[in-house]
RNA sequence: GUGACCUUAGUUUAGUGGUAAAACUCCACUCUGUGGAAGUGGUAUCGGGAGUUCGAUUCUCCUAGGUCACCCCA
């Protein structure tokens, strides 16, 4: 008997992605792909590792993602780096650093992979969780928003199984709009201070913006009548809003305004949005965040962008699929008999394999009754039967799963006789 | 970071202050030449640690993880 030992766990918040979710995913992920590539968009992967001030300057110093949900970590030279919190700073990043305004503008890239935030985990929320989004930078005109709104809407609509959700849709305005909003909701709500709950009194120091997201009954009356963004836009920022909207109207994209739709991070500007869910979860969202070139290296550039988090949008279509148990049969099934023929199987198999016919198998097992068996759980509809004497012979038994019947081929022709039957 | 609930075999669950049971799965054998079967066997120091007790899987505390909500966000 070997020591027993306590298996070392995965770490808090984190998931294996066991096999049938990650073909979920994958096939999510090449659909969105399709969608994106089809109108001109590239793709791109940066670091998972990138240096701290990366995201300390342009997402802002005093966010929680900054403040407590980084992953830091210092290397043996003492750079200080940390897992990607999210996508788009990097993205900004590499166009910058790559010299990406010599190709004709606007660069359009996507990009999936996993991002980390150090959190406490819960429903739809991991510490590593997988984003597929897409940017469009080096384009101030809406019709870049009104892109990269309608790809993402064509993604939830084709590639998740999502049957209702909404788009919310909001303008921050630029610096100069917010900075007066600001001002004029800080001093509504001061008037209200004291009705207010708890949260509410808190987000009036720390960060106003976030009162409108305040789900408390006891605030919603002074929510309602709170003044709306939208009142304060410049003349620019409101044309550009209004632009965006006849275009998403144009192209029968269906969306609703949400006042009450602001962004937690620091640069973003303009356009807000988000996906969501009948029950109110966000699977998607994103905007217009032309001042984060600027914090991060003094040069303007223009940038419109969002995601979607890949587990969020597929979980109600991994439910489903749970529940249905749906097991996918599949259509051969090889088994071996004997040593002769084990010796000879992946000749077979790679016969199989260049001829493109899927074949599953139980190599490792020996009883001819085991490995049936198997076949039949497995749903197979032909078994083919290899065992010695059909390997001196050099034929293969062909059996039908349904009626039993079986035939005996020679190998050589093996290939042509199965992709006639399926 | 705050709060609530949970943790017994691979899985889903029972159970008791005197060291555990079922179903399904998996593996092996019966059984190297023909399937969904059957039989037999195997797989748990009851998440980890400490305390109370003659004795703790059961009671108490701590810790880790899970689930959910808040904060925040995708």
């Amino acid at each position: 008997m070997p020591a027993k030992k306590e298996l070392v766990k995965k770490g808090k918040g984190m998931k294996d992605i066991l096999p049938e979710e990650c073909l979920l995913r994958e096939k999510f992920v090449d659909k969105a792909k399709a969608i994106a590539e089809f109108y001109g968009f590239e793709p791109i992967q940066t670091p998972y590792l990138e240096k701290v001030e990366l995201f300390t300057s342009a997402i802002g110093e005093s966010t929680d993602i900054v403040e407590k949900e980084m992953y830091n970590l210092k290397t043996k030279g003492g750079e200080k780096l940390v897992l990607r919190p999210e996508g788009t700073a990097p993205i900004v990043r590499a166009y910058l650093e790559n010299g990406m305004h010599t190709k004709p503008q606007p660069v359009m890239l996507y990009y999936s992979g996993s991002f980390f935030r150090y959190e406490r985990p819960q429903k739809g929320r991991r510490r590593e969780h997988q984003q597929f989004g897409i940017e469009v930078l080096g384009e101030e005109d809406s019709i870049a928003d009104a892109l990269v709104i309608r790809i993402l809407f064509a993604i939830l609509e084709e590639a998740t199984g999502i049957k209702s959700f909404s788009l919310r849709l909001n303008s921050v305005g630029d610096k100069e709009c917010r900075k007066n909003y600001q001002k004029e909701l800080t001093a509504y709500y001061r008037k209200h201070a004291k009705s207010l709950c708890k949260n509410c009194e808190r987000r009036l120091k720390t960060n106003p913006l976030r009162l409108l997201d305040c789900k408390e009954e006891e605030c919603a009356p002074i929510k309602e009548d709170a003044p709306q963004i939208i009142d304060y836009l410049c003349n620019s920022c409101t044309n550009h809003f209004k632009e965006l909207l006849e275009i998403l109207d144009a192209s029968g994209t269906p969306y609703y305004l949400d006042h009450h739709l602001v962004r937690g991070l620091d640069y973003y500007s303009r356009t807000a949005f988000e996906f969501v869910s009948e029950e109110g979860l966000a699977f998607g969202g994103g905007g217009r965040y032309d001042p984060l070139a600027e914090i991060i290296s003094g040069k303007e550039l223009p940038g419109v962008g969002g995601s979607i988090g890949v587990e969020r949008a597929l979980e109600t279509k991994l439910e489903k699929q749970r529940s249905e148990s749906a097991q996918k049969p599949i259509k051969v099934f090889f088994i071996q008999l004997g040593t002769g023929a084990k010796h000879k199987s992946l000749y077979v198999l790679e016969m199989l394999r260049k001829a493109k016919i899927p074949a599953k198998h139980s190599l490792s097992k020996n009883s001819i009754k085991s490995q049936l068996a198997i076949a039949s759980k497995l749903g197979a509809s032909y078994t083919l039967i290899f065992g010695q004497k059909e390997a001196l012979e050099n034929s293969i038994i062909i059996r039908d799963m349904e009626t039993a019947s079986q035939e005996t081929v020679n190998l050589e022709k093996l290939t042509d006789y199965l992709k006639k039957k399926i």
